[in-house]
DNA sequence: CCCACTATTGCAAACGTTTGCATTAAGTTC
DNA sequence: GAACTTAATGCAAACGTTTGCAATAGTGGG
């Protein structure tokens, strides 16, 4: 350990200018001369000095931290699994320190109840962005009410009132329904959660271009954890008791369809001759699976910038709403 | 916003007692009677009341934060792409929070040159866990002299004057390697970066069997970065210009041997008959393609959890030590 | 030479905790 | 009942910034 920390104050004093003036010389205060505030700059910087983040916030009152809360639906402590939402997470970082904003990583463990008391009041973030809209939507209506700077990552069709940023799942249901149908597939099974927010507008995208070409009769509807093990173990299950009575797959994510994909290899079922797969996503592993993974692509980049600029607007007062991004449809061997 | 926050010293009013014992009654320091505690403690629950951790930081000169800095070797801004090191993180959250610290998730690009600086005399984080050793390595011994709570993943048998934690990459790369030969593999491929710590050590394991089985002659390297992509093209490079000259891969990590996979199986060649195959982290995706992958698999929970542990061991003065993780392999059909 | 004005700097209070020390009340011992 | 111990609480200072206001110096006009 070198040398002790300096403060401020030592820092104004090796340039011989009050503490006051030190404090506007670094930022950058014009009240301040020119000559003096480079000075003082230099002077820091040759010193590492660095400013005490906690006197700094209190004395502000903010924190220049935005918080991302996962929101698993299980109240059990829980590592996140599906890539995706981990791909998310990483995009929203860049997104915020791009601002000059850091990320103070959450979860509903962490938080507990009152989400506004913790972040807001305890000065550990000037607002949170909540990926996944999960089952705990009280929780996210409370803390909106209590006034929370908010955005959350969901379905933006979702009726709510607070702002949601999200991929239009519904289109990209109808989209991948759409491809399936196409390719020819006559027998179409939905493979996912419809009471999920995000899921359920999927299906209802894939119900509507269902009902349109008149296969409501030929169509299943598969129920299942979103994750790549339920998956296989459901497939594998159904294979076994009704044998192959579907043809194509619209799997709820990518992780999904993989668990699927992977248990129709192992009963020697082609792909995409003898079952069509679209998933959802775009994750990194869609591209680099045998045989690729058709899917929809949600821009994730794009929704860490939206997610992150519309939580910005709201600190300083402005009104925003939700907003939908497009999907897009990536053809891969799958289908 | 329903109403204006409370400060200590009103919560102590309402209770009737000073700001002093309001403070310790909530910290549930004996001083104060239990009954007194228990009302106080009840009363602040009543009202959502919560603590500024700004000016608590300050007066405590402690942050209750562990920051994870993600070292990317690139210097320009990028998101996490391998599955496996979101991984990573996901588990330190997990084991941080346990501990009841928080966690600052930052990245060489917010941290700038002076780790110590902005982390400890800045009053962000309390100490430092940084994951991956990249090329950065003089910034970490830079931080570490300055005295910073520190503790790195990576690779343990690494000379370093800071504790790092991270599997036996070198005995997991002699288990891959024994295993591919097991299975009557001849002419041996390395696909990955040997220049990098953790990759390295997995190379010398490699060789070091090959050596010993006297197959010096027949076995390849592939330079490559770490990613599906890359490995998906090189292998493609590979075959057209030499062939099928090898009859089996040890990937450095299981994306690159997806990554592989995808392009072996694109030419017909079969895995495991033609080609055996062992990859590297047993990421969720393993289990899941087709074949699935035999892989050496690293506990990221327990690593999670000893990271943090060093961490906070050193934080109370502590004298604490690098530690390897024992590894497993996990034998699947593309072996 | 004084006044008004601007440019630059300093003083001191405030942000909301925590904690060493002082204080009070109540019980205990001789 | 005086002296002493113990239990419970309060007072006030300190943590290191930022900023409204006051102060000073320099400039130019009348």
């Amino acid at each position: 350990m070198p040398q002790k920390k300096l403060k401020l104050a030592d820092l104004a004093k090796l340039a011989g200018v009050s503490t006051s003036t030190a404090s506007r010389a670094l930022n950058d205060n014009p009240l301040i001369k020119q000559e003096t505030r480079e000075r003082i700059q230099q002077l820091a910087k040759t010193h590492n000095f660095s400013l005490n983040a906690a006197a700094s916030r209190l004395r502000l009152q903010k924190t220049k931290v935005i918080a991302v809360l996962i929101n698993l639906d299980a109240e059990t402590e829980q590592s996140i699994d599906d890539p995706f939402l981990l791909k998310v997470v990483s995009d929203i970082n860049l997104a915020v320190n791009r601002q000059g904003y850091e990320l103070l990583l959450s979860n509903s463990y962490m938080a507990g109840e009152d989400w506004h008391g913790y972040f807001i009041d305890g000065r550990r973030a000037d607002g949170v962005i909540v990926v996944g809209q999960g089952k705990q939507q009280a929780r996210i209506d409370r803390a909106s009410e209590a006034g929370m700077p908010l955005v959350v990552w969901g379905d933006p069709k979702t009726e709510a009132d607070y702002v949601i940023v999200g991929s239009d799942n519904f289109l990209g249901g109808k989209v991948a329904t759409q491809h399936l149908l196409d390719k020819g597939c006559k027998k179409p099974l939905f493979l996912g959660e419809p009471e999920h927010a995000e899921l359920g507008e999927r299906y209802k995208g894939f119900s509507d271009v269902i009902e349109q070409a008149g296969l409501a009769e030929q169509a299943q509807l598969l129920k299942i954890d979103i994750t790549s093990q339920a998956a296989y173990d459901s497939i594998n299950r159904k294979l076994r008791s009704d044998g192959l009575d579907f043809d194509g797959i619209f799997a709820c994510s990518d992780m999904v369809a993989l668990g699927a994909m992977k248990a129709l290899k192992e009963r020697y079922v082609s792909i995409p001759n003898d079952v069509l797969i679209v998933g959802f996503d775009d994750i990194a592993m869609a591209d680099v699976s045998f045989p690729s993974l058709t899917t929809i692509k949600q821009d994730t980049k794009k929704a860490g910038e939206l997610l992150v600029e519309k939580l910005l607007a709201q600190l300083v007062g402005e009104e925003v709403s939700s907003s939908q991004l497009a999907i897009s449809l990536v053809e891969r061997q799958s289908s």
